[in-house]
DNA sequence: GAGCTTATCGCACACTGTACGAGAGGGGCC
DNA sequence: GGCCCCTCTCGTACAGTGTGCGATAAGCTC
């Protein structure tokens, strides 16, 4: 493993970040028994079912029926699979095309997506940091936010920053969420269950923390259905988002140019 | 590796999440020559250096001058470790104890000091999804963003959504960031350098996305810093947000009760 | 047929996390 | 002193990892 000793295959340059993106795709006249496609998605499900480590390319090959290092004809290596793998998440994305409703709603139905993309893959969480997203449908969803916020009134860098922030949201509460989420999956506890295990600790910690502790008792979070609560803590976040774009906008009308 | 198969040590209960926390810590009477708290700062430093792939217990093992075994009579296991490691980081986040400003540069401070910690530790980010980060550490930004945003006059569920958001925009701010910033660093070129490779990828996907295009073409996000255009990107984001919550707060004044 | 390209695969290497059990060293008891 | 026990360190071993390399096979063009 350990860091790349340089590719000594020449048709893959390492342009920018190795990205797949960059590099013309492979031509291709032979007997494919095996496609990129179909690799991708294998990979997918793979990590779908049994989060990052359940995905090595000697399962992913005999779960296609095909020696390990055959992937390798398709795809340069691991790290590149899992980019191909996450921009393919982003094409479950839907963005709607503006005009079909105001751009709030837009953004809004945007950002949903986005989150539960995420949520119903959550191993791409952890990858988004590794590398830019720029595969096509990273580029499609950029195209559909970019329509969208011009409409509303956005241009210049303004315009890249009101895409940045509700991205940020989407990634931001996905994080979160994917983190408990992941917690009672590996568990395979309880809401309830799990509440019961940390509260010895958060008791133990509260002098520490008074008024956080004062808050838990008070408003018991741990009480509530966290389905719910996690779905409306997104949606606050979004709403208060939303308010401050617009209020931006009321107070800077368009002016055409960047 | 694999799924671990339930650990055999009596003293480490796996509650939830098998977490840290949630556990005893050891007794301590004998000739310590490795401490956790050395271990995790290599850690920390090593991940610092060379990213997740840098870490391994061997590694860590020799830079502490310990074999690689040692290490796991202090910590349960890798991602026990990395658990450590992360709220270790999470201590780096200064959070000005209300009173000394106003809740809106409060929050801003606190939403500073995480993204600029994230920034710093890139490897926390692929972390924070896994597991709830629940260590001493996380509870003390907790506390403070409590106190914070109760003294602003948010209560009950809402408060919490409102630390939530805060803290999705600094994750999700950080992830983007990270990203742009692993490919420089990894690539070693410059900004302009990239640019100009994407460029005609981004040339051939155009009429594909010809919002994007025209936009891309007008404003030139390519030409520009990145690190002003990332900062301000952030500090946009952020200014809405708040902007937004000001707001909520107009519209519902603080009902004392939950 | 020859020759070239595309594609698949077995083997090997360096490296990973960590279970296991053997040991060293010190503290408390008789 | 002798004893035990508890804390801590480490060597070895095992199953599993990503992937470089070279040997193949299968199809196309001449």
């Amino acid at each position: 493993m350990g860091r790349s000793k340089g590719s000594c295959m020449p048709s893959q340059s390492d342009s920018f970040t190795g990205s797949v993106w960059l590099r013309p795709p492979r031509a291709q006249t032979g007997q494919p028994s095996l496609s990129r496609e179909q690799i991708v998605r294998a990979a997918i499900e793979l990590l779908d079912a049994e989060g990052p480590a359940g995905l090595s390319m000697r399962r992913l090959g005999t779960k296609l029926g095909a020696g390990a290092t055959s992937l390798y004809w398709h795809v340069a290596n691991k790290d590149e699979l899992l980019e191909l793998a996450v921009d393919e998440v982003l094409g479950e994305v839907y963005v709607p095309l503006p005009g079909d409703t105001s751009w709030r709603m837009g953004a809004s139905i945007c950002a949903n997506g986005m989150r539960s993309a995420l949520l119903r893959h959550p191993w791409v969480i952890g990858l988004l940091g590794l590398h830019p997203t720029l595969g096509p449908n990273a580029m499609r969803l950029g195209e559909r936010l970019v329509t969208l916020f011009t409409r509303a009134g956005f241009s210049g860098m303004a315009l890249s920053h009101a895409t940045a922030v509700l991205n940020s949201h989407a990634i931001g509460s996905a994080t979160s969420e994917a983190a408990i989420r992941s917690a009672l999956k590996r568990t395979g506890k309880t809401w309830k269950e799990v509440a019961e295990d940390v509260e010895p600790y958060l008791e133990r910690l509260g002098p520490q923390n008074p008024h956080y502790d004062k808050w838990r008792k008070e408003t018991g979070p741990l009480r509530q259905d966290p389905d719910q609560v996690l779905e409306e803590s997104y949606a606050f976040g979004l709403e208060r988002l939303l308010d401050g774009l617009e209020m931006w906008l009321a107070k800077n009308p368009g002016q055409t140019s960047a």
